[in-house]
DNA sequence: GTGTTCGGCTG
DNA sequence: CAGCCGAACAC
């Protein structure tokens, strides 16, 4: 139970395979008796327990390109190895024989991130901007900026005082991030689903505008330069300066 | 297919 | 309890 690694819950003839589209991890399940392919758990268990047997839920084909080669979708670990979203202006020199090499190239990319981020971070200056209009507010507010919005879960733009009680609201206080380089912002998302309170952490980059999901995230995008090592893939913010 | 939220596992 | 991240949900 402690290992995931093997669905328990997974029919036996599947298997669990992984794709990568567009930079995003797509995990389906793959039949091997049948060839089919389903996205969700739930497509797999009501595919099964429906009919076990044969049953094409989802494309009616005898054959497919699954016949005769069946090309794992391996993941490839390499950053040299797949079509790289590289931001227009960058260009690829050459392929790199060896790791070093690439990583060299890697550390002079880093370089410049790591200059502009500190001269970002210089020019920001950690503005402190401290505005607290809250009324309700029954936590301490911490000396740094914090700005709050709220979305209606209805239809009613008005009565935002209460609202904060009974709708989901969502109050983030940015602060600068610790353990990364300066210019980093952490920002505490805090909102309410139902009547549990979340407060989930994340991190932004002044450079990239990169807003990830996770420090280890950050930290990734840090090393390898490369938004897909990431564990989610981070919305990227329009950077306002 | 993409963005958003939820929920749960782990340290 | 907080952080992290997969997966479900929704657009």
């Amino acid at each position: 139970m402690v290992d995931g690694k093997s669905p328990e819950w997974l029919p036996p003839g599947f298997t669990e395979k992984f794709k990568y589209k567009n930079g995003r991890k797509i995990k389906y399940y793959y039949n091997v008796a049948t060839g089919e392919k389903y996205h969700s758990k739930k497509d797999v268990i009501s595919a099964t327990t429906g009919n076990v047997s044969h049953g094409t839920p989802q494309t009616t084909n005898d054959d497919n390109g699954f016949s005769s080669n069946n090309k794992v979708d391996a993941i490839s670990p390499e950053p040299n190895d797949s079509p790289d979203p590289l931001p227009s202006g960058w260009t690829v020199e050459e392929k790199h024989e060896t790791l070093e090499d690439a990583r060299d190239q890697l550390t002079r990319f880093y370089s410049r991130a790591a200059v502009a981020r500190y001269l970002n971070s210089v020019h920001h200056a950690n503005t402190t901007s401290l505005q607290n209009k809250l009324d309700n507010v029954d936590e301490p507010l911490p000396d740094m900026s914090l700005q709050l919005s709220m979305t209606s879960a209805g239809s009613e733009p008005e009565k935002k005082r209460k609202m904060a009680l009974s709708s989901r609201f969502v109050a983030s206080v940015s602060t600068p991030a610790d353990g990364l380089p300066p210019g980093w912002i952490k920002e505490i998302i805090t909102s309410k689903s139902g009547s549990k309170i979340r407060r989930d952490p994340f991190y932004t980059d002044p450079v990239s505008g990169h807003v990830f999901r996770s420090k280890p995230d950050a930290l990734r995008f840090l090393k390898t330069g490369d938004i897909r090592y990431c564990a989610s893939r981070p919305k990227t913010r329009i950077i306002s300066n």
